[in-house]
RNA sequence: CGAGGUGUAGCGCAGUCCGGUAGCGCACUACGUUCGGGACGUAGAGGUCGAAGGUUCAAAUCCUUUCACCUCGACCA
């Protein structure tokens, strides 16, 4: 693309002006093997922090790392109806373990004389192989509640991909919790949702939906799947993480079963629960700019950037020594920072630079500044600029600053969203808003069958997103068949 | 799998209709002037034009085949 399209209204344009912003802020690129992508180090970087912050609040709520096989024999796959029906469609299959070269001399060939006995499937989620491990591990109602989470790379074939949203690759976190009651593995698997949301909303700067999903968008083997639903600039909805009460379905499936107090044999309950790369899509879609990324401070792996001006050798030293200074000063509590000292850019290059990369603050240090004892501070998400007198409070007013960006960041998203909800009361005023340049959601009446969920979803390719947690229960008519509805569901198109 | 489109220097592209031996911008190298919002000048380096075959005195350009990638759709916790 020649220039920056800006946010328009078109999808095709969103679509190119998120590309471009994830190709300028360095964050990652087309592998150009198929559906991959390579993440590059500053987008990494991110990833880094969210998984260092999640990391701790899964530790905070009592879970444990581990770590299960990439490949899973089919035989797992296909032991839960549902699961595999849900997944079959998407797996890659391993299939011979030797290559051997070409007779005809051009490179390698597979080894027809290697075929795998059973096939392995590359993990598109783990619960099949995690379950097969469980039936070994829980005997007894001492050896629960079981709560490992793990990191991992998953692979899904899907037919179209993004970076970010949806890669054939992606990284992820998976927690599988196996419990002695149905009671306690719904508890957990709303506290994990509860937790989605918080991360969110706190770190991610993303507000979102905390709902229920159909059993249209059911997770394959669930009995309930929640989620959290955010809005993007564009007006679509993009699940940004998954908590599913998965029954005793897999524990059936895989045998597991433990002797209570009683000692009588039952099967475990389980939960799983899962976010992933995805998330830093979500964060890029919901507050960059034309200019670029603008990334939460709490996320940001640089918060503060120094840029020094100078024209010559000695107010080089002078600047870069002022940088250095105010740079320890904010080492010590913790503020993440960089000196940008590159001497073959010029100052202009760098605002640009960092601007595209969305570090929340920069600090413009030049001779004409320290002349006067101040500095210049440009804020990333306002795109403001104001000068700043150095003082004893300077380090602990950039703290309140950046604190003070992620919460404006979460409240500016937060009045997008709200004036990207709305109510629709008949088919004509659905049809209108779904079509419009920026549809959000809409809260509509919905009389509850599957088929009509399917129909709104031909028609209009609106899904419902979910119904939300606490749902006011309101007697009222379906937006599309008019049969008698007992509350509203938000419908949106989705990524 | 359907519909469009693109493959020419590291990146972005022109040249293809009408055949004549490859060009522009950015980036890169050197030197100088610059340096508070993506600097400028001069000089320089870099390409078997996606691949294979054919037509021709001559092919990036015409013909045939093939491969790859992109966008949209179908698909998608």
């Amino acid at each position: 693309m020649a220039k920056t399209q800006g946010l328009t209204t078109r999808e095709q344009n969103f679509s190119e002006w998120y590309n471009e912003l994830v190709r300028k802020a360095d964050m990652a690129e087309d592998s150009g093997v198929r559906g991959c992508m390579v993440i590059k180090p500053y987008g990494y970087g991110i990833w880094e922090r969210m998984q260092r912050i999640m990391d701790d609040m899964f530790k905070e709520t009592g879970h444990v790392n581990a770590y299960f096989p990439l490949f899973i024999p089919k035989s797992y796959l296909s032991k839960e109806a549902d699961h595999v029906e849900g997944f079959a469609k998407e797996c890659a299959v391993v299939t011979h373990y030797r290559l051997k070269a070409d007779p005809n001399g051009k490179g390698v060939i597979v080894d027809p004389d290697a075929k795998l006995e059973e096939e392995l499937i590359v993990r598109p989620t783990s619960e099949t192989i995690i379950w097969s491990t469980y039936k070994n591990w829980i005997q007894s109602y001492r050896d629960l509640p079981l709560l490992i989470n793990q990191w991992a790379n998953v692979v899904r074939w899907e037919m179209r991909t993004r970076m970010f949203l949806r890669t054939t690759e992606f990284l992820w976190q998976e927690g599988h919790t196996a419990h002695a009651t149905a009671e306690e593995a719904v508890e957990e698997t709303m506290r994990m949702l509860e937790v989605y949301a918080e991360f969110a909303e706190n770190t991610l700067a993303i507000p979102v939906i905390k709902g229920v999903k159909t059993p249209n968008e059911r997770f394959a083997g669930a009995l309930d799947t929640y989620c959290i639903e955010g809005l993007m600039q564009d007006g679509k909805a993009l699940q940004c993480g998954t908590s599913h009460f998965l029954g005793q379905n897999f524990a059936k499936a895989f045998d597991v079963k433990f002797a209570n107090r009683e000692n009588a044999l039952e099967y475990v309950w389980a939960t799983s629960w899962g976010s992933s790369t995805r998330l830093v899509g979500a964060m890029v879609m919901t507050h960059s700019d034309d200019q670029g990324l603008v990334l939460p401070p709490v996320v940001a792996p640089i918060q503060v950037v120094f840029v020094p001006i100078y024209r010559n050798e000695e107010e080089q030293k002078v600047t870069l020594d002022a940088c250095n200074e105010w740079a320890q000063k904010m080492k010590k509590v913790g503020i993440r920072f960089k000196v940008d000292t590159d001497d073959t850019k010029k100052p202009g290059w760098k605002f640009s630079e960092w601007e595209q990369k969305g570090v929340p603050i920069r600090i413009a240090v030049g001779p004409r500044d320290l002349a006067n004892n101040q500095v210049e501070i440009a804020r990333r998400d306002l795109q403001t600029k104001e000068l700043w007198t150095l003082g004893d409070d300077f380090v602990e007013k950039i703290q309140t600053l950046l604190d003070s960006i992620q919460l404006q960041m979460l409240e500016k998203a937060r009045a997008f969203r709200e004036s990207h909800t709305r109510e629709v009361n008949s088919w004509e005023e659905f049809k209108a808003a779904i079509e419009e340049d920026i549809p959000g959601f809409l809260s509509a009446h919905w009389d509850g069958s599957s088929e009509t969920e399917t129909l709104i979803k031909e028609e209009t390719k609106a899904t419902i997103r979910c119904i939300p947690l606490n749902n006011p229960q309101e007697a009222g008519v379906c937006v599309r068949t008019g049969k008698p509805s007992t509350q509203r569901v938000l419908f949106a198109k989705a990524y």
